[in-house]
DNA sequence: ACAAAAGTGTTTGGGATACACCCATGC
DNA sequence: GCATGGGTGTATCCCAAACACTTTTGT
């Protein structure tokens, strides 16, 4: 079967970010290209767009098929549309990015292929796929100061401390304990969690964040670094990168009210930041 | 000749919103549609993707097909792929948007069907452009906090008043006069301008701006309202809109200084406000 | 002359920042 | 008991906001 039109039409695929935080770093979900070209080489999950779906639901499609990942919600990064960055035929990729919470997504792990890494070690990636990162990264920065984004990267609750070192590793710069606080509560759309039950809470706390699961997981790739990388974090403070164990403390829990949110959004639509 | 592909290929074509100032409303540039579908309606300047053209060549190529505008930069919306958003096939669209100065495009009025229209008067528009441009009002709104896209709508030189003016129409809010040059000029990215020859500043300057020649060019439209303009402009106050001389002062001028908004750009890169 | 816009400073309040000690927990 | 992180309050500073009168320009 094959298709005919009077013009030539590129094709239109669909690439996605997956964000991940595991409690002391941002890390982004890659698989490994199992067929030409780039054979070998990592990239983000994506695939062809159908002609009976937007692009949102082919990204949400193919991230369900290559990863097992259930995605609600994707932000838009952009279409890429450089001539050759495909070598096979002209493609136009509409990127998109979301952010996960690791412990939804420990399972989709021991698939084949499919791996976090660490933002400060992504390896080379096929086709444009280092841009699109680095788009992703900018993006995911900008947009952390506006919309909640950070809340999805964690539980249904958190503490202070997680929730400040994401805002960290993201921005990658270092806030002053009790002024994040302050700050974070002065939003008024972070409420105190009581824990409905204290060892189911704790359980699943401590299975998708203890550090010797971390470490066993990312096992082997410590020496994969990317010049790209360099850039996007030359201005990181190490500190956010050598306190070696930064969870399982306890402490008070928040979780992100979104009524709350939404009435704060609407008060604050329109102000003046040059 | 015909072209033929093993999988179904949507078409790809790009959109362009173009806004402008008149010094008083902000607008946008239209071309009314001489071909099914939607013959007679009005919609943003744009059309397919060749082959060899990224989609950033492809919208500038088509604005300056459509409306004989020559645009250095372009900043993208992102891609519109509803399904049935185009009713001949599946179309996908990646979405631009600019700004121009005013003085710069007047010459493409007069060509028939391409006119600009002030954003509170924006008729019924072909495909989904009704969305798209919504999405570049918002896109727009955002953008002005942080990059120094107003200064693309004015002149080399203009008035701060003119300048708070933009940001007022853009934002549909009021600033305090003092406290916005105040604000503004703290950022250190304006000069003040020494007119080079006052004549031929002043004579460009009523070229493009007078009130007798914006009536004039906007004559008959004013009953042109669109339910969609109230949701966006339904918080803007009328003062905006309601004194209707506001050109034509002398008073200081200004420029946009690249080389200090560079510097500038490079100190505030992060900094923190959820 | 009159109307509209340009030019100009000060005060005040609130939010951001900087900063240090004690306590609880886990090891 | 030791180390790590949790919990807590205050003083300062800077920026944003509010605010009015005089001068200049255009008609």
């Amino acid at each position: 079967m094959s298709y005919t039109y009077d013009y030539p039409h590129p094709a239109v695929a669909t690439d996605t970010v997956i964000f991940g935080f595991n409690g002391k770093t941002l890390e982004i979900l890659l698989i490994e290209r199992g067929i030409e070209p780039f054979t070998g080489m990592w990239a983000f999950p994506g695939g062809f767009l159908k002609m009976d779906e937007t692009a949102e639901e082919c990204a949400r499609r193919e991230l369900l098929e290559e990863t097992g990942l259930a995605i609600q919600t994707l932000k838009q990064l952009g279409a890429f549309s450089a001539v050759h960055r495909d070598p096979r035929e002209r493609v136009v990729s509409i990127a998109f990015y979301t952010l996960v919470n690791p412990s939804e997504v420990r399972g989709g792990d021991d698939a084949v292929n499919a791996r976090w890494f660490p933002v400060e070690e992504v390896p080379q990636l096929a086709f444009d796929h280092d841009y699109i990162f680095r788009k992703a990264m900018q993006q995911l920065r900008k947009d952390i100061h506006f919309e909640p984004v950070g809340f999805e990267l964690l539980g249904e609750s958190f503490t202070m401390s997680e929730l400040q070192r994401l805002y960290e590793a993201i921005l990658g710069i270092h806030f002053d304990r009790r002024n994040f606080e302050k700050k974070m509560l002065q939003t008024g759309i972070l409420d105190l969690y009581d824990e409905p039950d204290l060892a189911e809470e704790m359980g699943s706390y401590h299975s998708c964040s203890s550090m010797e699961e971390s470490k066993s997981f990312f096992g082997t790739h410590h020496e994969m670094k990317t010049k790209n990388i360099d850039e996007l974090f030359g201005t990181m403070p190490n500190s956010t990168l050598e306190t070696p164990k930064q969870r399982g403390r306890k402490g008070r829990r928040f979780f992100f009210n979104k009524e709350k949110y939404n009435r704060f959004k609407q008060d604050n639509n329109s102000r003046l930041e040059f």
